[in-house]
Parts: structure tokens; sequence; C-alpha cells
DNA sequence: GCGATCTTTGCAATCGGTTGTATTTTTATA
DNA sequence: TATAAAAATACAACCGATTGCAAAGATCGC
């Protein structure tokens, strides 16, 4: 910038002025600096920016996946949503830092916003974070949490409406006459009991004689595969399995088809999540659509708002049932 | 900073060095100021050190997934590329900046790099850009691309062996018997071209008879699907099918499916990258394995190698074929 | 016990922009 | 033409760390 100002025999502050298109120059002397920046392919320096503005343009999101979660980077759920925030992002000129925090107490959340590398922050999911969440302090004043609504979070929400994914793939069992439903995931997880209270809300109070049994499972596909078969081998008998993802579905339908079941004859599955591939995989799986591109610009909006001081309040965002009749059959 | 030279009563400068752990420092001092730090919760301040050091500790990623480019970033490929890259990047203490340009002349790689935001920058393939590349100039010191080896390229170039990929496809479905073998997948794009060779090398100068059909598709899942019904429509007869991607064969199962072809009976499909769900989804996915992982390694040590102004040269990853009987039958 | 040497600490410049305020130049008004 | 108002530009402080160099304090040898 000082050689632009040599350049163009102005003050820095008047290249400065310049270049960030403030009214307080000069049609002409803006031109010709433009030009002159143009042609020696000037571009500001961000580092000295961002120290005298504190502030960086860039957000940070946290990716909750460590060694021993049982879910890894790949499931395509999270790479979509990193997708999707990073384009809404780049919508405000943000930049994106991703975090991939080692261990459930790494503190890097806070680093990232602390030391100024991001100024605000996205956490995928509150699964066993819940507390520390709560404990942000100030710091929440620059965070917002992708995740199911739940009573205990003092903390800005922005989720999909997993009560209504459940209560709509349970409402799509009962029209197609499924009514011994295993639910695969684990309940322990905030979302995932949303979605299960859904399913069950369903039969509540009507005379039909349904069953549902929880099977428990991570979001780690491979444990799926063998509780699925573990299902198999018990005595209970079912007719349908709603999972908590498509992953943990795919998986399921694997095992199923392992032990010479058919689906959607023997065995309706369910996934949630829709995740790219759902729909290009035979059979095609039938599943709950979160709009994770929508999800995503909400979050991004959500938290610029936060930094410009606004208020804001937890957002659902609208959820729907894709019917593929390959693993449902109706 | 300041803060924490009036709690210890010492210059400001010595903070610093305590913090850094400078040999400079009385080990009492050290250590009161590494308390107190702690107590207050206090973080250095990226943006000041940044400017002062001309670094940022931060490595960007450019993903060239642009609308109408014809493949998204839901490709699981870019995504557990982006999750290699980032761990890796973090065991240098680095973090990971994400950027997918908007079109094709964007230049938001280059304003990554001349802003100072990021200190070097990774670039997944090479399609379509290499001008672009060859351009770089002495961002080029800064800048390492994945993708296949070509004689064209004067920037560092890492990438899997895939001439190497496409000859282990090749050497199995001869010796699985199948002969009239339909390749997926467009051959103006380097890497694909890479494993066409490689593929026709397994049958060059014997007496076999092959045929090698090419049927041109992007990267897009879509389109292989739609190409793969034609082909089923055509005069044509095959017993294999090469797909340059997972995406791609998956796509091309469900197809020739839903013409009622057997597969591996009728068909046999390969695919090319082995990604995570490849072996869950239903066939299981016999595919190349690239090792991601280790490629996303090798890249961000690589470009670390660069940016400290050591000499690096291109690396291939070594590359292995993965069979699942349930797509190639033996 | 005193100069020499080694530790430890402080001072001040620096990184490259942004922005409040002062100053100069231009335009408008009387 | 003199003067007030407006526009354009320059000056200088500031953001918060790092680091070369100078200075102060501690330790040592003789």
């Amino acid at each position: 910038m000082s050689g632009l100002a040599k350049l163009s025999g102005v003050d820095i502050s008047t290249v400065s002025r310049a270049l960030n298109g403030s009214p307080l120059v000069n049609g002409k002397t803006k031109d010709h600096i433009l030009k002159l920046a143009h042609e020696t392919g000037y571009a500001i320096n961000a580092r000295a920016r961002n120290l005298r503005k504190q502030s960086s343009q860039t957000l940070g999101i946290v990716i909750p996946v460590y060694p021993g979660s049982h879910q890894n980077l790949s499931d395509p759920f999270f790479l979509e949503m990193i997708a999707a925030v990073s384009q809404a992002a780049a919508k405000f000129d943000y930049d994106l830092i991703i975090n991939l925090p080692n261990s459930p107490s790494e503190i890097a959340e806070r680093r990232l916003l602390l030391s100024g590398k991001a100024d605000g922050l996205i956490v995928i999911g509150q699964a066993g974070r819940i507390e520390r969440l709560r404990s942000l302090g100030d710091a929440a004043d620059r965070v917002v949490v992708w995740g199911g609504m739940i009573e205990a979070a003092d903390y800005t929400l922005v989720g999909s409406d997993n009560f209504e994914g459940g209560r709509l793939v349970g409402e799509h069992l009962k029209n197609i006459g499924r009514h011994r439903v295993v639910f695969l995931g684990d309940i322990d997880l905030p979302e995932v009991e949303l979605r299960y209270n859904g399913l069950m809300s369903v039969w509540n109070g009507d005379g039909a004689d349904p069953s549902v049994m929880h099977v428990r499972s991570s979001f780690d596909g491979h444990e799926a595969y063998r509780q699925t078969l573990g299902l198999c081998e018990g005595a209970q008998s079912f007719d349908a399995i709603f999972a908590a993802s498509d992953v943990l579905a795919i998986a399921a339908i694997h095992a199923l088809q392992s032990k010479g079941l058919r689906v959607p004859e023997d065995v309706a599955v369910v996934g949630y999540d829709n995740i790219g591939q759902a729909a290009m995989f035979s059979p095609g799986l039938t599943t709950i659509d979160q709009n994770i591109t929508l999800g995503g610009e909400i979050l991004v909006n959500t938290l610029i708002d936060k930094i410009a001081g606004n208020p804001v309040r937890a957002t659902l965002t609208p959820t729907k049932l894709v019917i593929r009749s390959s693993t449902v059959g109706g």
C-alpha cells in the first residue's frame, strides 16, 4: 500500500480510502489508484487489516469427530454441511476455517475465537458437549450450534425439526401397514431422542397395537451392521427399521440382505438425512430430508447477525419425507 | 498481553518471550507468567502475531467445484480429502481455510495467498486450470496441486498413481475373463486419461482380442446414469464397466439393474476412490483405493516444506485394488 | 572487592493497514 | 473579492504482538 501511495503521489490514508470505496476521495484520484492497484496486482494485507479492524472476516466450523467418537468425518452429512456453510459464508465474503478437535475436551474452539482467528463459530452437534457449550460465557455471543432443540440450551440453536421428522416416518410406516418397528440409533443424543419421540407420538392413544423396539447404535455404520445382524438372530420379529441416519440405514439394509431378508418386502427401511448418495444407491433409500443447504445458510445468517450484535432466536428448519419405493414398498 | 504484563509486573516483551518458551526468561518469571496466563484464560492475539511474523499458520484448500462444473462438493472424494488434509495440518498446528471458487476464473486462490490469509495453498485437481496454475509465477512457491502426473506441469504435483490404478483394474478384468470393457469417464481430464491409459496397457501386444469402449461422462452421477442407460440401449455388447469414480460406478450399477442386467453376472463393475461408503453399500463395490489419508498427509508435508523454502519434487502415492466379489464376481 | 561475563529484563522499532482530526484546496455565497 | 462552507487530502495514533539492542542485575574468578 505504501508502494501504491508512492506511485500515485498521495498519502497511504488516501490509498486506503480509495481501495475501500470511501466517499471522502475524489473520483479521479480514486480511479487512478484503482487502476494502479489493478496493474500491480495489489491485494490488501489481511493481517494488518484484521489487526486494525479487530475482525478477521472468517468463521470457524467445529466438527466434533475425534478418534473414538465412532463417527468419522466422511459421514456425508458432515461433509454436506461443510459445503453448505462454506457456500453461505462466501456470500458474505467470509472465509471458513474448519476445525476437527482431537478430543472431546479440546478447547480449540475457544482458541479460534479468543485468538481472533475467527469472528464466530458454528458447532455441528451438541452431543456430549452440552455442559461445555453452556459454559461458553461471553463467547456464546459468537457461537451458533446445529442440533436438536432442547430445553437445557442457553446457547443459540439452529436445527431441523427432528420431532416432526420422526413423526413423518411413523405416519408413513403406519400408512403402509407396518407395526413392529425397530428404531436404530442412540436416543441419548438429543437429536436422536427427538426423532424417536416423534415416531412414538404417532401411535399414542389410538387403538393399534404397535411395538417399537429401540436398538442402540452410535452413528458408526459398522456398529449398526452388527446390531442389525444381532437383531435378525433375536427372537423379536419386526417389519420395519427406522434408522437415525442414512449411513445406519444403508448398513442395516446390507445386514438384512446378508441374512436373506428382502427389503422392503420383509422389512421396510427408512433413513434420515437424505445424503446425496441416498438416491443413487440401489435400492434407493427412503429418508427424511433435513435440507442441509438451507440449514447451512441459516447457520451463517444467524451467526453473522449475532456477531453484529443483533438479537437472534433458535430456528427450526423444515423437514420432509422422501419416499423411494424400493425401501418402503409403498 | 499488556494485561498480563501489568499483573506480573514485567514488560510485555518478557511476557511474549515467556509465552513462547524463550530461554531468555528466568524460570520463575516464566512459571509465574504462565500461571497467570492460564488463570485469566489468556490467548495470544493471532492477528497481531500474524502481522508481525508475516505468517498466519493457516493453509488454504481450494476445491474446484463451481456451479456448472457438474461435480458437487458432496462427492465423498472431496470431502474425505478435506478431512485428510485438515487432520494432517493440525499436526503442524496449522489451521485450514476452505475455499470453493464460484467460477473457473475466480482468483480467490491468489487472493488467499496475496492477502496473507494463508501461508500456502493446496489445490485439488488440475482439470481445466492447468494454464492458470502454470501462470502462478512466484506464488507457485506456496502451492501444491493434487492431480495426475502430467508433463506440462511446472508446479508441484502430488497424486496417486493413476496409470497403475488403471492397469490393476485391467489386469483384474482380464483375469476374470472380461474382454469387452466400457471405460466410463472423461479422458480429457488428466487423471482420468492416465487411468484409461493404464487400462489399455494391459492388453497391449498380447493375442487377446479385447475391445475397450470409451463412454464420456463428467464426474456427475446423474450423467453417468444416463450414459449407462444409453449404453444398454446401444448395439455394442459389453461385459464390464470401469468407471472413473465410485460415484459413477454406483450410478452405473443402478442404471444396469434398472435395465434388468445383473451385476456382476452380466456386467462386472469397478469404481475408483474407495470412498467410505463403497464397502457398505449393497452390492459392495470393487474399486481402486487411492489412500486419501496418506495423500492428504503428503500434500501437507510437501506444502510445509515448500513454505520453509526446501526443494520438493512430485510425489506418487501408492494405489491398490480392493476386490468385493459382489461387483466383479471373482 | 572489582572488573569481566553471563542472565535477565526493558526499551523502542516494526509489521501494514484504518480512521479521527487537522489542514489544505476547491467551490459556493454574499 | 472576501468569506464561509464543502471537499479532498495529509498527519499521526493505533491495533497487539515480536525482536534487536541496550541496560541492569547476578555470578564468577582472581
